[in-house]
RNA sequence: UGGGCUAUCGCCAAGCGGUAAGGCACAGGACUUUGACUCCUGCAUUCGCUGGUUCGAAUCCAGUUAGCCCAGCCA
């Protein structure tokens, strides 16, 4: 608990502002329209889950969180056809990784089914549903136009007793897909489609994942979920904007059905992030041409991506409430994430020395074959991380980039004559460079100053520039993988083929990369922010023991740059 | 040319009739054993547009424009 949370008395005033969302649930609750709060996640079992995803599932824990409430997780499988076991696992993974509590709330709209088909009886009875004998095609073009009224089915006067009959015959096998359908009786006229006679139940013969083969007929989304939510004693069912036009039904089916307390949608837009690809079919695409290599793959913002890249959920969270909760469409900038996992990352990754581009720097005054412990702090501004003994020696790499044999203006790192300091170990002034055929530095000399061990001077003397090294020695060869985004930010999203403008960058492998020996040990999921180069996570898919490969998470903020000319 | 929704800084977003919060990004500066972090400073005389009501409007009214969604036996 952050203490500051509860004493405002540090000069800045609270301010507690709520969201349309939560504006609508307090007035619910002094209205007594409910007297407790209910909210659910309810995912169609029939992909991964993304970036978006977490939005609805944080807002709907965090709402049940915040009033006191439950959250549940509920499968909204009333379609065979497109559903899978698997997208049930990797769901519940993703839940619950973000920390999600449903507790024992585990839900299948499937095991509703039987109280669905009564609820679809009840209706038949009331005179509120009929069997419709129209084809999808007659059924399309009796629905009429967006501009246009549809006319009735001739079938929309049966009589309940035959409606009865034949509802119960599609229950039991006697039709086939497509030959009869149920609907609800409401208004063909009605300017809102959604309201024109909707299917409520189609035939489908097909395997369900979790019924099997008990039924052949199966309930609309239309249908099922405002039924699912009241079974469930939702008060708030939070959906998408999309869903808006179909509220005045999802009332319909709630109030016909005559459910005590029913719940009430209300709607949220969803979020999305620049040029960042969500779309199954997309990333379908991807996986199966070899783009990606899974959809974890830690250029996508799938949770198992973004799980497997390195972020937290609490990086997810603090990103979804940054974002905040509005019904204005709206596209994130993807540094607004990347924010956000530095500032979680911050204090609990240890700091470690990492050479992604080495080149050789030789400490000609350092006794040849010494190798000497120093100890280090994991973590200069969180000193619970402890401290742990670093290796150096005469022979160490340093990043190609923090050498230049002509410096710009303002470059003090490395150059011929300068001085600077090897973090935690010694000032270093450079005294010559070895070069190939092609010109290009192989070796780098240097002297150091023993009197400057830890890294500061007893005379007081100062140097600008402070860069990071292993010693050569005993440094671990590791796989890095440094990563942008996938989409080419410069051209956009789609071509005007309409496929995606892949970016070439967006991922590079570094295998010739040097690490402090204690990170060859790294295990599966650890983070570090290696000095300057970024967060990094350790590979849950390509490293093996004691060969750690790392992903970068995310980079530090841009530093040193080129002056201009 | 039907219905629904939305328009406040480059991006997200407060604001709910009393004279434009905040965050991201960006730009300066200080500090620094990470050119990071941190810390200062700057960043909408204006709320899609036009009228109206009012002492007073981003907030109310009228009109207008733009964007998104809806014609699955998908969710």
């Amino acid at each position: 608990m952050d203490v500051k949370e509860n004493m405002p008395e540090n000069g800045k005033e609270e301010v507690v502002s709520r969201n349309f969302i939560e504006m609508a649930i307090d007035k619910d609750l002094e209205e007594g329209v409910y007297t407790h709060v209910q909210t659910r996640f309810p995912p169609e079992p029939n992909g991964y889950l993304h970036i978006g995803h977490a939005k609805s599932i944080l807002l709907n824990y965090g709402l049940a969180q915040k009033y006191g409430g439950k959250f549940n997780l509920r499968f909204d499988d009333t379609n065979p056809t497109k559903e899978k076991i698997e997208f049930v696992e990797s769901i519940k993974e993703d839940v619950e990784w973000l920390g999600a509590d449903y507790e024992d709330r585990l839900f299948f709209a499937s095991s509703y089914f039987q109280q669905m088909y009564d609820c679809a009886e009840f209706l038949i009875q009331k005179g509120k549903a009929y069997v419709c004998d129209l084809s999808a095609e007659e059924i399309r073009a009796y629905r009429g136009t967006l501009t246009e009224p549809g006319k009735e089915s001739p079938y929309r006067n049966r009589s309940v007793e035959e409606n009865l009959k034949l509802f119960r015959e599609m229950r039991d096998g006697k039709y086939a897909d497509g030959e009869k359908v149920l609907r609800a009786k409401i208004d063909m006229a009605s300017p809102n489609i959604n309201m024109r006679d909707p299917v409520i139940y189609r035939v489908a013969h097909m395997t369900h994942h979790n019924t099997g083969d008990a039924w052949c007929i199966y309930p609309m989304y239309d249908f099922a979920h405002p039924i699912e939510d009241a079974l469930e004693h939702i008060t708030h069912s939070i959906c998408t904007l999309e869903f808006e036009d179909h509220r005045p039904l999802y009332d319909w089916v709630v109030r016909e059905c005559e459910f005590e307390e029913p719940p009430r949608q209300i709607e949220f837009a969803k979020l999305y992030l620049k040029n960042v690809v969500t779309g199954k079919r997309y990333i379908k695409r991807l996986v199966e041409n070899g783009t990606v290599d899974g959809w974890d793959d830690p250029r996508l913002v799938s949770i198992s991506g973004l799980r497997r890249r390195g972020y937290t959920p609490e990086a997810i969270r603090m990103f979804v409430e940054l974002a905040g909760v509005s019904k204005a469409q709206s596209i994130a900038e993807m540094p607004m994430l990347e924010y956000c996992i530095r500032e979680d990352l911050k204090l609990k990754a240890p700091r470690q020395m990492a050479v992604l581009d080495p080149v050789k720097l030789v400490v000609d005054n350092y006794p040849e074959d010494q190798i000497e412990y120093l100890e280090v702090p994991n973590n200069t501004e969180n000193p619970e991380l402890g401290s742990r003994k670093i290796p150096f020696g005469k022979e160490l790499y340093i990043e190609r980039e923090d050498f230049m044999e002509v410096p710009p203006r303002k470059y003090f790192r490395l150059f011929p004559g300068n001085e600077v300091r090897l973090m935690n170990a010694y000032f270093v002034r450079c005294t010559d460079v070895e070069k190939d055929e092609a010109g290009n530095v192989t070796v780098i000399h240097c002297t150091y100053d023993p009197a400057s061990k830890g890294g500061n001077s007893p005379d007081g003397r100062k140097v600008k520039g402070t860069i990071h090294w292993v010693a050569a020695a005993t440094a671990k060869k590791v796989t890095v993988r440094l990563y942008e985004n996938i989409v080419d930010e410069e051209k956009g999203m789609f071509a005007e083929d309409g496929t995606l403008n892949l970016n070439p960058r967006s991922l590079v492998v570094c295998e010739n990369c040097y690490v402090e020996p204690l990170l060859g040990e790294a295990s599966v999921g650890d983070r570090f922010q290696f000095v300057r180069n970024g967060f990094f996570c350790v590979d849950s898919k390509d490293s093996a023991p004691g060969n750690p490969v790392f992903n970068r998470i995310v980079s530090l903020k841009s530093s040193f740059k080129l002056p201009k000319a």
